[in-house]
DNA sequence: CAAATTACTGTGGTTGTCAAAGTAATTTGG
DNA sequence: CCAAATTACTTTGACAACCACAGTAATTTG
């Protein structure tokens, strides 16, 4: 992984909404999706995944089935709800609005004000 | 508070070497540039605030001396170190890179590939 | 002179993440 | 043909950053 752990945190389970909101999916092929969108940049651990996807289910954004695989592994599929489909709207618009202040944060000056 | 405290999180020894790069500081005045750079979206808790104190201060990215107040309370001063300085560059290029992957994370469409 | 403000510190708890290990099936390669 | 790699899910224990809360102590304001 090339990105610092903490810069993530916070952003995983919107990132796994917004894998789902394409599509059901399951945890292996979740996590080669954020391989292949960080451009091989980010690998999300596997604790951290399936952790996610409790809390998730947990929060109702997301449900879960079993797949009826008749060969290869079992695979438990996730599906998001209603619910987690506004939660990750509401996601990205704080997204969009913490990038700017966070850059304003590290990068701004003091006495010329918070917008220069 | 405006920003979820996720969101920030791993950013705050950057917002505080930003801040005494731009010249000796103390606490509670670092807290106040906080709420000010933020446009008051941010307010950092005074025990995280410490706690990265000494944090950056044992990592030698910043140096504290205490102020010779005759009038008001005690003040201790924090300076940004060489190495500070140096931990600053590399923070910033790191979230710049960062900003990029975590959009394509939470945004990003599969089957377009990484970069749409 | 009480209340608010300035200023620093410590304690205890929560949360998200991760490393490591385990289970179990399938597929690939020598 | 069998060992190794891959697919796929799960649990455990630990850590680091952050926070709420409480405390100390001085000064300033009403």
């Amino acid at each position: 992984m090339a990105i610092s752990k903490d810069l993530i945190r916070g952003h995983t389970d919107t990132i796994i909404l917004n894998i789902l909101n394409q599509g059901d999916s399951y945890g292996y092929q979740v996590a080669k999706s954020i391989r292949l969108l960080s451009d091989q940049q980010y690998d999300l651990n596997e604790a951290t995944l399936y952790t996610a996807f409790r809390r998730l289910e947990k929060g109702d954004d997301i449900t879960s089935y079993w797949g009826d695989e008749t060969q290869g592994a079992r695979r438990k599929y996730y599906k998001i709800t209603t619910s987690g489909q506004q939660h990750l709207v509401s996601a990205l618009q704080e997204w969009e609005f913490a990038k700017d202040i966070i850059s304003s944060l590290i990068t701004g000056n003091i006495n010329e004000g918070a917008s220069l």
